[in-house]
RNA sequence: GCCCCCGUAGCUCAAAGGAUAGAGCGUUUGGUUGCGGACCAAAAGGUUGCAGGUUCGAGUCCUGCCGGGGGUGCCA
């Protein structure tokens, strides 16, 4: 504006403070070099926001950035080839925490996992998975030469035998191998859905990507790209052609032997998440070792008539488990892997969460096992839950000492220790970080927020005794902010997954 | 080789193109005749990997380089 009105930026600043319009939450306005302009927010409406806050309960924080659009989050989508690993913990606390925000950001969520049960890994899995069935039963037959190796896969063959005897090995070889399919998928995802629950991770919908080639969805796909030129055969093979759209390379969508690859199910998927369902955006969670798919979705999203941006990818990068500061290696060769059921097991449901969720999703990050079953100052997780449980306390001896503690008491007007107002500012904040956690599709903000708004209610906690025979309006008003202060750390922790305990 | 992500305090990580780059841990020093000390306060600790550029202003945007990770399959 400088150059424009010709006039030094901290003239300018000075002249619109002196023309703001008044207003209720303003408090002092100052201009500051080079030309800022600070406003303060007043004191007593700082104080009147506590019963705003109260009022609002569980609905504080809440804010309309999606206004309503309807949103699909996918996540986890893990192969149901084989048990969740930490990386698929990873996924499942940003998707979820994501899915979460999404919601108090005013979208219309829908949580939905992509089951894999279509393709060759399953198919390998069955070969296995027969191999190891067979074996179990006695008889020496090799699992296949890339098979999976994991020794869950043995115990999985080994319960199969044992609780439904013989009757694969009385089948012909390929239809027993279909039947171990569909008994082994209905196992793991039994399996997958307990480890995900541990973590209280529920979906709205699991989706089936064979039942895209069942309903005659991938051919009624094909028909549309066929029509609109963006296939090709070559080499026996069909291709999509990619850079038509902007893509550096084509993609075979039906291999020269017929099946169709995963690329094929991704865009029978998507056309039917955005033209069947009609979402209006969706959000595909995703590994970092998938990111090289990105512009091919984006080729697929125009060839369908579909604009790009509409599709949302959230990449997250690997995660490394050190111990006392050591690297644990993990050997995907062996199948010796950490599993996220070890991981939940070890260390707690809520500091998986917090921690997983803590760190940005583009981000390499590394999880201290150490650290987070440390029952310490130390751990985080703590910190914030122990907040909570503080004033659960002071609410208990409250009531226990006769205070009316759940009552409408107290003016809130006599809020003004500048711990009191540092608090409330604080909790201020909440809608605010959910609009930004949304808007950047980031849920990391989260766990930052919670330690901000348990320090301040710490500090707060230090300066200020809250039940003080000696001032009852006071130790009413202050009764009332940490009730709010409960419900705004409840809230906070519930966004993110987390319990909130009444003592620890 | 080419493509994507990351590089910020001793360590793990924040930072919406804006002011003096912030937390926790670790280190040092203090704090409770009282509601939960799993707490609080203070101090020390930084050339934001390096070199250029754009901008009134860059940790943030652009180019090149260095380092780490991932990708680069008719696997997912």
């Amino acid at each position: 504006m400088a150059p424009l009105a010709r006039m030094a930026p901290l003239r300018i600043a000075e002249q619109v403070a002196a023309h703001l319009p008044p207003a209720d939450f303003v408090g002092r306005v100052e201009v500051a070099r080079p030309g800022y302009i600070n406003l303060t927010l007043d004191e007593g409406w700082l104080a009147r926001q506590v019963e705003t806050i109260l009022a609002a309960g569980d609905r504080w924080g809440a804010v309309d950035v999606g206004r309503g659009e309807r949103i699909q989050v996918e996540y986890v989508s893990a192969n149901p080839t084989g048990p969740l690993t930490v990386g698929s913990g990873r996924n499942a606390v940003l998707g979820d925490g994501l899915a979460s925000v999404l919601e108090a950001a005013g979208y219309r969520v829908q949580r939905e996992y992509y089951v894999n049960d279509a393709g060759s890994q399953m198919q390998k899995f069955a070969e296995t998975l027969y191999a190891r069935y067979a074996q179990a039963l006695g008889h020496d037959i090799p699992i296949p030469e890339d098979g999976y190796r994991g020794s869950y896969m043995v115990e999985l063959g080994r319960a199969i035998a044992q609780e439904e005897g013989e009757r694969y090995l009385q089948m012909d070889r390929d239809r027993a191998v279909e039947a171990l399919r569909d008994e082994g998928l209905r196992r793991m995802l039994e399996t997958i859905r307990e480890d995900l629950a541990l973590l209280g991770i529920h979906f709205d919908r699991w989706f089936s990507e064979r039942s895209l080639y069942e309903d005659g969805t991938f051919e009624t796909v094909m028909q549309l790209l066929r029509e609109r030129g963006y296939l090709e055969e070559r080499e026996g093979a069909i291709w999509f052609k990619a850079t038509l759209l902007g893509s550096d390379k084509d993609e075979v969508v039906v291999r020269s032997n017929g099946e169709p690859g995963y690329f094929a199910s991704d865009i029978a998927y998507h056309y039917d998440k955005f033209v069947r369902r009609g979402f209006d955006r969706v959000i595909d969670v995703w590994g970092a070792d998938h990111q090289g798919h990105v512009p091919r979705m984006k080729a697929m999203m125009k060839a369908l008539g579909l604009d790009p941006d509409r599709l949302i990818i959230v990449i997250y990068q690997l995660v490394t488990l050190t111990r006392e500061g050591v690297e644990v290696r993990l050997s995907k060769r062996t199948g010796e892997i950490v599993t996220l059921r070890e991981l939940v097991e070890e260390v707690g449901p809520d500091a998986v969460r917090f921690f997983l969720l803590s760190r940005e999703a583009n981000s390499q990050m590394e999880f201290d096992l150490s650290l987070a079953k440390q029952e310490s100052e130390k751990n985080p997780v703590y910190y914030v839950q122990y907040a909570h449980a503080r004033i659960a306390s002071i609410l208990r001896k409250a009531a226990a000492d006769g205070w009316e503690a759940t009552s409408d008491r107290g003016d809130v007007t006599l809020l003004t220790h500048p711990g009191e107002l540092a608090l409330i500012r604080k909790m201020l904040e909440l809608p605010e970080v959910v609009a930004l956690s949304a808007r950047q599709m980031s849920p990391h903000f989260l766990p930052h927020y919670a330690q901000d708004l348990a320090a301040a209610f710490h500090a707060f906690y230090r300066d200020c005794r809250v039940l003080d025979p000696a001032n009852e309006a006071l130790s009413y008003a202050r009764l009332k902010l940490v009730r709010t202060a409960k419900q705004v750390l409840a809230r906070t922790l519930g966004l993110m997954g987390m319990s909130a305990p009444e003592t620890m």
